[in-house]
DNA sequence: CGACATCTACGATACACATCGAACCTCTAT
DNA sequence: ATAGAGGTTCGATGTGTATCGTAGATGTCG
């Protein structure tokens, strides 16, 4: 039968990936959404993802991510199933990913020209 | 002589900011480069900043970290002070400076191919 | 076996942006 | 006032990459 045969798909270990690259990784907003997306659902199928870009797109996204060492994905009979690497991330770079994940939204106008009373 | 008269130039209020907008300009190497400096000289002038890149470039970048909230820049007499909004930071993303100043270098292959066991 | 579903790989396209050099601006000092 | 130092702005250029559609690979089901 052989259908919760699990294998990993290949991904870098986390020691020689740099906050750089995971940095990176997260600033695409669609790359972004992903994460908020499998912390919040913990693991999803690449197809179950709701996003607002084609099937392509998201797979090339998800191979972004596994390549900066944030997500991890599993070939589950025909279907992958992606997750993220929580402990791992959490050990490498401590309290990255909470400080991102429980960011909470901007208040309005998402850039305020001034801030003092020096303005020309 | 009016010469330490400070004025601080036009910025974001940092509830306006996304998390997403500051994880993009941290994601530049120059820019995390000019923040990591920041930080451990506190604040510095534009032109003492060393850096592979031209003047203009600095100085496009150094608005750019502006007007993602992450630097504050004040004019004193001729020179333009800069310093990261560290406790405004603190207080709008708690943790993610930290975690991301705090970061330390990669181990040898900036990215490695496999890290499991089920590789094909 | 053959049809279908899931996902990736491949080109191709378009847009964003990092970079530079030169011109310009604003203070300071002489 | 004149010159000079420190930075910014502008226009142009090149590269990286997000995106799409289609084709191909792999696995499941009838």
């Amino acid at each position: 039968m052989r259908m919760t045969e699990e294998t990993r798909l290949p991904q870098p270990d986390l020691a020689t990936v740099e906050i750089g690259t995971v940095l990176q990784a997260l600033a695409d907003p669609v790359r972004l959404q992903i994460v908020r997306l499998l912390d919040t659902v913990g693991e999803a199928p690449c197809g179950a993802l709701e996003l607002p870009v084609g099937r392509s797109t998201v797979s090339h996204h998800l191979r972004t991510l596994r390549e900066s060492g944030l997500v991890e994905t599993h070939l589950r009979g025909n279907t992958r199933v992606s997750r993220i690497r929580g402990e791992e991330l959490e050990r490498r770079f401590p309290g990255l990913l909470p400080s991102v994940l429980g960011a909470r939204p901007a208040a309005q106008g998402t850039a305020a020209a001034d801030g003092g009373e020096g303005e020309r």
